[in-house]
DNA sequence: CGCCAGGGACGAA
DNA sequence: TTCGTCCATGGC
């Protein structure tokens, strides 16, 4: 499957820290699981290739993951008013928002709490090779984000011997939420930001933080700015500020997501052709 | 308020 | 190499 797409590089939108399930592959193209299947993507200019989607699937489920009807020239155009994102978008050029799923978005920042992004990677990955369907591409072995009803028999222990320590419990909590229907995508999505926070925030281990990655990363709420250890650290030396959050959402309204992103990538990965 | 949890990454010594 | 610190959340 080939597409033209502008304002996409696989490195920046996989690698830029809303996903944790792409690796990069030595020809740099990337693959991934994601909605049960396994593809690999790559991109020359604007021409994108999906090895192992067909026009069904990029329909059904690729195209709305990779988000590819929104005009990212236009969100970049708007935010460059701001000099610091003009860097930053330079930087990040082909950051893209990923539509991930609720559960595995919600699962995985729990698990990414207090933790880094190699030891998430791992952890979700053994998650998946222990409870999820196992899939073949290329000859090799993948294995899909396990569904909320194969969770929800998993225990405590089990969780905590994939290595996420204190988090198990959270884990199922999140889970039993989300078997039991008490926490609903469908609800969430009819909710305005501030409705949905609340609701979330409700879930064992989800705290602000977590809260915003979760709503921005499989939701589609624009409007928030998930203020971590990089994008506080960006906001104190850009703009001053000392709460990053509210600062970030009031500076860049329903775009504060889209920022959020570019300054992140650019604030953690730059620093070595930048000072 | 301060501290801890469970563990890997990362930077300093 | 080893040591200390970090990370984001809830419980105490």
């Amino acid at each position: 499957m080939i597409i033209k797409l502008d304002d996409f590089s696989p490195m920046h939108t996989f690698d830029c820290g809303q996903c944790f399930r792409w690796e990069r592959q030595s020809d740099e193209s990337y693959i991934g699981v994601a909605g049960g299947k396994v593809v690999k993507i790559s991109a020359k200019e604007n021409v994108v290739t999906i090895d192992g989607a067909d026009e069904n699937d990029f329909t059904s489920f690729w195209g709305k993951y990779l988000d590819t009807e929104r005009d990212y020239g236009n969100i970049k155009k708007k935010l460059r008013a701001h000099p610091l994102l003009d860097k930053a978008i330079d930087f990040g050029s082909g950051i893209r928002l990923l539509r991930q799923e609720f559960h595995e978005t919600l699962i995985s920042f729990i698990i990414s709490q207090r933790s880094s992004i190699p030891k998430i990677k791992s952890c979700v990955a053994r998650l998946c090779e222990l409870y999820g369907e196992k899939l073949e591409f290329e000859g090799k072995y993948y294995y899909s984000f396990p569904s909320v009803e194969t969770l929800s028999t998993v225990s405590e222990a089990d969780y905590r011997a994939l290595g996420v320590g204190y988090r198990a419990p959270y884990i199922v909590d999140a889970v039993k939420k989300l078997y039991s229907g008490e926490l609903s995508e469908e609800f969430l999505l009819k909710c305005d930001t501030a409705t949905a926070r609340k609701e979330l925030l409700k879930v064992h281990g989800v705290g602000d933080k977590v809260c915003d990655c979760v709503l921005l990363f499989s939701l589609g709420k624009y409007d928030l700015f998930p203020s971590d250890v990089w994008i506080k650290r960006v906001m104190e030396e850009s703009f001053d500020s000392l709460s990053a959050k509210e600062t970030g959402e009031s500076l860049f309204k329903e775009y504060s997501g889209f920022a959020q992103q570019y300054l992140f990538y650019w604030r953690k990965y730059s620093k070595d052709e930048n000072v």
